[in-house]
RNA sequence: GGCCCCGUAGCUCAACUGGCAGAGCAGGCGACUCUUAAUCGUCUGGUUCUCGGUUCGAAUCCGAGCGGGGUCACCA
């Protein structure tokens, strides 16, 4: 049950059974009392579904025609059909791996077996079958059940679903489980009648794995920093903010793992990466979490080049190890992660889309008046600084374009505050960011290593952010003090995991990757 | 946060310009020895998200609220 929203308005009461229920609890009672435990302890599973039908039809071949193998096994699963017909009782349970039949005949069983498993027994309960493999008329591989035992009563049913198989061998759901709203609440009933569900989720961690791989095959060091931080940095976000009553200080929810990782460096652990999660107190949209995985590596004596070389390797390895192939659909489009992807400068990039080249605008002044006056339609911010403006270019004409996985660099330095200026071009860093299907997929840049140069960006960010106080960033004191003991040149990376597997389980919504998005409290009663 | 759309049985959805809230699945009872959305007969099931208003009469119209979806803004 949910809090209600206000501090626990809402005080926990009994839950109202629905008529369904209360059928089954009155079913849990009566076992009960004719001494069967509904929630027994142990189990004695011998066979997977998929084991054991692979068993089956191995023996088969042994066999060769006309003979029926002698294959017993012990299974388990939730029962999801039940058709009773008279003396036999045909019955589909699920396992984790898939489904199988279960055949339940009176010659077997005797009449009041088979009455006790028609009568006590519903869908969504998990029951424990044992009995010998057999086929049925139709040629499905059936277990032919000898023996039964109730391991779990489901008092709730789960919300109907029925999976049709058609003549092509296409399988067709009847009146699954579709709220969107419901089955982000109430995952676990996603996930009961939605096998593809399971399977995104199948994908999302066979995509973690794959990163991990990567990283550690190239000598990278997996490592852990602070997520409950007494200053938060790396990113423009606002943070969520706690407190230590011990310690009696406020303590951030980290946004980003930037800062320390980097200090990693300082302390000679040459490449370092880290999976976790972040945490940012801001909208919430189909591809905006409050909390989200991220992917950070730091990379000592390398530049935004090579990184750049690394991250197409490493996700198009992940794209490999996850759908199997280079090519991913995603949305109706066919993308491609073979590397090479197209670099593409940042500035050309927007000269080609929006017919104007910023460089020839060095203020934020002249820049605002050239994209007015070239696009009248537009509305860019006037009090915008000329990062913002160019920023503004980027996602008005330049990321729309950005289908197929392609890199754009070099960025304007006052949007760049942890990056390093490009040699003779004092208003450009060495920055880069990984585009596919449209959104920003990762950012990484040669990092800035010199102490006086990154205090002078954080003064600058602190004036630039005056106005606005949620994103006035504090001065991080002590990463200013590691970086004066001197950190090696180095590259960095970030990538959104959740974004990456948007695109590998073909998903429109972060929510469809996230097992459990954040939603807004439930409220029953006002 | 702005704008648009949605909220009806356990699930999926109907209900015309306001006129007795329905169906399929699930569930109860009965029949059925190879079914697989099993089938057949029969029955049950509702605070139409909440509160208020208009009306002889509201699922339907109006207002407020709650929740969700979409979109825009925000997100170096």
């Amino acid at each position: 049950m949910g809090e209600g929203r206000g501090g626990g308005r809402k005080v926990r009461t009994m839950p109202e059974y629905t008529s369904l229920e209360k059928i089954r609890l009155e079913k849990i009672e009566e076992l009960r009392a004719e001494g069967i435990e509904p929630y027994p302890t142990r189990a004695e599973r011998t066979h997977t579904s998929a084991q054991i039908i692979a068993e089956y039809e191995a023996a088969e071949r042994q066999t060769g025609d006309g003979e029926t193998p002698e294959v017993k096994a012990t299974l388990a699963g939730r029962i999801r059909a039940s058709r009773p017909m008279g003396k036999l009782t045909f019955a589909h349970i699920e396992d984790g791996e898939g489904k199988i039949q279960l055949f339940f005949r009176v010659n077997e069983l005797g009449q009041d077996q088979l009455n006790f498993f028609n009568e006590m027994f519903d869908l969504g309960d998990f029951i424990q079958a044992t009995g010998v493999m057999m086929r049925t008329r139709s040629g499905e591989a059936t277990l032919l059940v000898h023996d039964f035992k109730l391991l779990a009563k489901s008092v709730t049913p789960l919300p109907a679903a029925k999976d049709e198989t058609l003549e092509d061998g296409t399988v067709v759901r009847h009146a699954a489980l579709e709220d969107q709203e419901l089955r982000a609440r109430q995952r676990y009933a996603d996930l009961a009648v939605n096998p593809d569900v399971r399977e995104i989720f199948r994908k999302r961690a066979a995509l973690i794995k794959a990163l991990r791989k990567f990283l550690d095959d190239q000598g990278f060091l997996e490592v852990e920093t602070p997520i409950l931080q007494p200053l938060y940095g790396g990113a423009a976000a606002k943070p969520f903010v706690t407190y230590h009553n011990e310690l009696e200080q406020q303590m951030y929810l980290r946004i980003s793992f930037e800062l320390y990782l980097k200090r990693l460096l300082v302390g000679n652990l040459e490449k370092v990466y880290e999976i976790g999660r972040d945490f940012r107190n801001e909208g919430v949209s189909y591809k905006h979490n409050p909390e989200f995985t991220q992917l950070e590596f730091y990379w000592a004596y390398a530049d935004y080049l090579q990184v750049m070389e690394l991250t197409e390797q490493m996700v198009s390895f992940a794209a490999k190890e996850v759908t199997g192939g280079y090519k991913v659909t995603y949305q109706g489009q066919e993308l491609d992660f073979t590397p090479p992807w197209r670099r593409l400068e940042m500035r050309q990039g927007i000269l080609e889309t929006s017919w104007i080249n910023f460089a020839e605008y060095t203020d934020a002044e002249s820049l605002f008046k050239a994209i007015v006056a070239k696009h009248p339609e537009k509305t860019p911010d006037p009090h915008a600084t000329r990062g913002k403006l160019i920023d503004f270019l980027l996602s008005e004409f330049l990321e729309p374009t950005l289908i197929q996985p392609t890199f754009l660099y070099d960025y304007p330095r006052d949007i760049s505050p942890l990056a390093k200026s490009k040699p003779g071009d004092p208003l450009t860093v060495e920055r880069f960011e990984g585009y596919v299907s449209g959104f920003e997929l990762c950012n990484a840049f040669t990092e800035l290593n010199d102490p006086l140069d990154q205090e002078q960006r954080f003064l600058e960010m602190g004036r630039d952010y005056e106005a606005d106080d949620e994103e006035r960033h504090p001065l991080d004191e002590d990463y200013l003090r590691a970086m004066r003991y001197g950190m090696p040149p180095n590259g960095g990376f970030g990538m959104g995991v959740d974004r990456l597997a948007m695109v590998f389980t073909d998903k429109h919504s972060i929510r469809d990757v996230l097992l459990f998005p954040a939603l807004r409290n439930e409220l029953k009663e006002g």
